[in-house]
DNA sequence: GTCTATAGGTGGATAGAC
DNA sequence: GTCTATCCACCTATAGAC
């Protein structure tokens, strides 16, 4: 029981980074299990489809997520401190050669089972809940400017615009790229008084 | 010889479509063959492997995409406009259920033959020369507002923030969400002398 | 839990008739 | 240019021994 959950993990493991870099469609169950030195029998009884498999990978994905959130939350308590936080977990997925896991499958949304499409789904609505009410919390504080936006709005157009730019950072191999659209989203939410630049 | 360009074309519009809902590894020879009720080995004879294909539709997908940008800077004077069209360009292709194809096989681009990822960065180098172009002009015509920021950096976000608000938007099926991104980061570029809100 | 073996289907691609 | 027919590699998934 406790190899069958270590088992489980690897095998998520290999297929997660396998769907951050090649996509959902772009790796098969010989792809694991030439990687894992195991058969590919062996991985249907762990996955016994190749969308169950995507769904463990994306709820997994998100549950890690919110643990990293907490963690901010718990760490942190400036909202410019946690948005920093918040894109260095992009940042690191990037750093990593890989592609955000829900932004990949987003791209394929179209060709997935229906449970693959309603988690995904949860990850972005999770982190759009997170962000909103940290930026709403900045505002109040006065550590954050909306210029008369919705905080909604802000953050959503925060998690479009890291995904579309760790996407694009990706073709060019650069994570520099990443770097300087974070950097402008975050300056872009800076209170008006004097603005400074990130390092 | 005329025949033979209308079936390439017809073969490219459906393939587009296909890549730009489904993705690249999203879709066979048999979904087109069977779209345009002709046999697979008839779409060989017009594009001899799957990534001749893939090349082929990023091309012209480009060079559409110039020709718009021509026909804007031939339409519009001040920058503003200019980029109010840009991003209706993006906004008519997410309207229609798609995903930008450069986008979409942005996400995918491991797994391509390398003809297919230059001709995808290049796509992403010709946005950013223009848009560099229009918003370093705006900026001197008072239209725009950097603050303090590069053009060049201006354009890398706006590029990815586009794609991304459409990969996210796509899961929602809310061309909403993509409006109210992109009004952010138009606004985001406006002077601060006195900011009005897009309708 | 992991294996061998295999089913049943689809992938891209080719040969050769018309 | 389009067809029929076919190749072979690969795909997801299952049956049944160990």
């Amino acid at each position: 029981m406790l190899d069958a959950m270590a088992t489980a993990d690897r095998i998520l493991d290999a297929a997660e980074r396998f769907v951050q870099t090649r996509g959902f469609n772009g790796f098969s169950y010989a792809d694991i299990a030439s990687e894992l030195d195991v058969t590919k029998a062996s991985l249907h009884y762990h996955f016994a489809t190749k969308g169950d498999l995507g769904r463990a990978l994306i709820v997994r994905y998100r549950e890690v997520f919110v643990r990293l959130l907490s963690e901010i939350d718990d760490e942190t308590k400036r909202a410019t401190e946690k948005l920093a936080r918040y894109v260095a977990l992009y940042r690191a997925v990037l750093s990593d050669d890989r592609m955000c896991l829900c932004g990949m499958v987003a791209a394929e949304y179209a060709t997935l089972p229906k449970a693959m499409q309603e988690e995904i789904r949860r990850f972005f609505s999770v982190n759009e809940e997170w962000l909103t009410s940290v930026i709403a919390g900045g505002v109040r504080a006065g550590d954050l400017d909306l210029r008369g936006g919705a905080a909604l709005d802000a953050a959503r157009l925060l998690i479009g615009a890291l995904e579309g730019a760790m996407l694009v950072a990706r073709t060019y191999k650069s994570v520099d790229r990443f770097d300087a659209a974070a950097r402008r989203l975050l300056e872009d939410l800076a209170p008006a008084k004097r603005r400074r630049r990130a390092s």
